[in-house]
DNA sequence: ATTATATTCA
């Protein structure tokens, strides 16, 4: 060998020097042993001009030259060479299925396994893997039994790395007793092996099995490594299993695994999904080399625990480390968008995305619709949602709950229906959003019968938010007693259930029931601040000010305050704040005398303050001044002196919109002739030309 | 030559 080195190494140092033949023939010769003996692609080339040079026509030596070509994966080189043979010998055919493999050509890779097949040579240990990795990439399952097969026929079975390859593609293929056949064939089993069949398991939903195998893999001498860990983390992740979760990360610390990005994102993302968003973020700062995947890890985790700015901050601090964001990136970062009304925020993601061409990506899109939806959008979003190709549950829920947000009942039953016709089942979420909509067009007797079949025609038993949008559906119709029998049915109510009855005890000044419910909502909720003032108000509405005091002074005496009504509207990218009578915006004067010119408009339309719902002891014409003062007016007020003719004014209120502003807002959007549209805490209305879409139903 | 991590609706 040392000979064939020697001349080797005079050829590469010398690249003109002549070789006699005998010399290269003795080197391709040992080379067909040891074809790794080349160590650069540029001694492949000079091996391939000293052939091209004595022996141009032998299949043999141009198989080695394509073996070696392949092995540094020179695809176009080693198909230059292939395409010269008229018969390809089999060291050929092994060396381009390989090469197509590893240049991720897995069609052409198959394609030439077949041709390998039909020519009559016989494949081996040393392509197999390829091909099934090939099989495995383009989820080709029936050629993948085919190989299997051809293997067994040939006793490759047993083969370590070729069974291995064996494994991955049969876990691929859903959960079936086939991998554990093929492991227990295996004569000789690695951790590859082991870690195989655990990630196949994890995926596949059989998570005991995983972990007994994990505990199992000892007994055959091996521990758990890097990718053993980073398949079942998901599992505690999934389980908000967060104890076995910190155990596996003591064992990550203990073998130094720590600076493994995969293991980093996977206990990042364990962490979060157990609502641990702190030790998710300090796991993300201790890991010193970052890639996409362990910020897009982080980025969600703050997401999906409605740290929505952090989420956002982060996300800048990736971009700002020139990290490129991916497709997951995109769609981990929409939601905060969606939940924070930023629909300025939104539309540049929007760009970004078409600009990396991933508006094809259906995540990303139903992201997008839902984005759109919340942000008022409503067709937007529906002209997102009729792009997408291949919707899936999500994306249908995330339009119908769009519809729903915008009282576009009809819309979401159609959506819904339309999606059971495709084949797709609803899940809960899914019925959420269709009673969500019926919710709020009034829609008794759909909500009814959608919510008494779900369980028999999807198979999901109605859970805290079914009832909660059922309890709505009767408070908002007005309906107390059904929805006093609704809720006292579950076996746990909570306070925010019997509070959205409560709320229309409210709307529908049915006091006694309100007392009746309060008690109930303090029963499991004593510090529940929306029921204590809602207690207060509707006292107060009653006249019955002592009581509405009283109420007042438990929650001072209790420490607990109510957060201040307050609107908010978005123009040029800054975010205009307006809190129930603050003063504090620079422009307050200026606000002022705009709501007074409208009022006088407003009076000469024939409009007429209702101060029913103001709740304080004062007299009328005071009460009328402090309609003026409520924050959605001077939003607005704001919005139509800051923004040019004819611009839609969007505004974000925390609480339900009161009567008086609803009526007032109508008025508003014919006096000036803009589009208004107003999202309260629980759907949008649209106002125009003097109408609203809700049709006087929220 | 074969193995693993993050994402949309509530």
């Amino acid at each position: 060998m040392a000979s064939t080195l020697g001349v080797l190494e005079a050829l590469l140092r010398n690249p003109g020097a002549i070789a006699t033949k005998l010399e290269v023939k003795q080197l391709l010769k040992a080379l067909l042993k040891r074809p790794g003996a080349i160590t650069s692609a540029s001694e492949a080339k000079q091996l391939h001009a000293q052939i091209l040079k004595h022996n141009p026509s032998s299949p043999l030596y141009t198989s080695t030259a394509i073996c070696v070509y392949s092995n540094f994966k020179l695809l176009n080189q080693s198909l230059l060479l292939f395409k010269t043979l008229q018969s390809p010998p089999s060291l050929a055919y092994k060396s381009i299925i390989k090469c197509y493999a590893v240049n991720g050509r897995f069609v052409e890779s198959l394609a030439s396994f077949v041709d390998m097949r039909a020519s009559g040579n016989t494949p081996d240990h040393s392509v197999f893997p390829s091909v099934l990795k090939a099989c495995a990439f383009l989820l080709d399952l029936r050629l993948g039994e085919a190989v299997h097969g051809c293997i067994i026929r040939l006793g490759m079975d047993v083969h370590l790395i070729t069974g291995n390859a064996l494994i991955n593609i049969r876990t691929g293929a859903g959960a079936d007793s086939s991998v554990k056949k093929v492991f227990e064939t295996m004569t000789t089993r690695d951790i590859i092996s082991w870690n195989t069949v655990i990630a196949g398991n994890a995926q596949n939903g059989l998570h005991e099995d995983a972990l007994a195998m994990v505990r199992e893999m000892g007994g055959a001498g091996l521990k758990p490594d890097i990718f053993t860990l980073s398949a079942i983390l998901p599992i505690f992740a999934q389980y908000v299993d967060v104890d076995k979760g910190r155990e596996i990360h003591g064992y990550v610390i203990r073998y130094g695994f720590d600076k493994d990005l995969y293991v980093a994102s996977s206990l990042i993302n364990m962490y979060s999904r157990c609502a641990r968003v702190e030790d998710s973020i300090r796991v993300f700062k201790i890991t010193r080399q970052r890639d996409t995947i362990s910020w897009n890890s982080v980025i969600a985790g703050c997401v999906q625990n409605g740290m929505f700015d952090e989420g956002l901050r982060l996300f800048r601090q990736m971009l700002k480390d020139n990290v490129i964001p991916g497709s997951v990136s995109f769609s981990s970062i929409m939601p905060a968008c969606a939940h924070l009304t930023t629909l300025n925020l939104g539309k540049q993601l929007h760009g970004y995305i078409m600009r990396c061409g991933f508006d094809d990506n259906v995540f990303i899109s139903s992201s997008l619709v839902d984005m759109y939806a919340k942000c008022g959008h409503i067709r937007t979003a529906g002209w997102i949602f009729g792009g997408i190709k291949g919707r899936d549950m999500v994306s249908w829920t995330a339009m119908i709950m769009g519809c729903a947000l915008h009282g576009y009942a009809e819309d979401a039953i159609s959506l819904f229906e339309q999606m059971k016709l495709e084949g797709i089942r609803p899940n809960h979420v899914a019925i959420t959003a269709i009673l969500t909509a019926c919710s709020h067009a009034g829609m008794i007797d759909e909500g009814r019968r959608y919510f008494d079949r779900m369980t028999e025609e999807y198979g999901i038993r109605p859970g805290l938010e079914h009832y909660a949008a059922m309890a709505d559906l009767y408070s908002r119709k007005g309906k107390l007693n059904d929805a006093y029998q609704l809720i006292s049915t579950m076996t746990t109510p909570t306070g925010t259930i019997w509070s959205l009855l409560l709320s229309a005890c409210r709307v529908h000044k049915n006091v006694d029931l309100a007392e009746k419910v309060a008690s109930k909502i303090f029963e499991v909720d004593p510090e529940n601040i929306g029921a204590r003032v809602l207690l207060s108000n509707i006292y107060a509405n009653d006249g019955r000010w002592k009581e509405a005091a009283k109420v007042r002074m438990t929650m001072r005496n209790m420490g607990i305050r109510k957060n201040p009504a307050c609107s908010w509207i978005e123009v040029k990218n800054k975010i205009h704040t307006f809190i129930a009578d603050d003063k504090s915006h620079p422009l307050h004067d200026e606000i002022n005398i705009a709501l007074c010119e409208l009022q006088e408009k407003m009076e000469l339309a024939g409009y007429v303050a209702d101060t029913s719902e103001v709740l304080h002891d004062v007299d009328d014409e005071q009460k009328k001044y402090l309609l003026y003062g409520h924050s959605e007016r001077r939003a607005i007020a704001f919005g139509i002196m800051s923004t040019p003719a004819g611009t839609t004014i969007r505004v974000i209120k925390n609480i339900r919109i009161c009567v008086d502003c609803h009526t007032a807002i109508k008025l508003i959007s014919k006096i000036v002739g803009r589009e208004i549209v107003v999202r309260d805490n629980s759907r949008f209305h649209h106002f125009r030309d003097g109408e609203c879409s809700c049709g006087e139903y929220w």
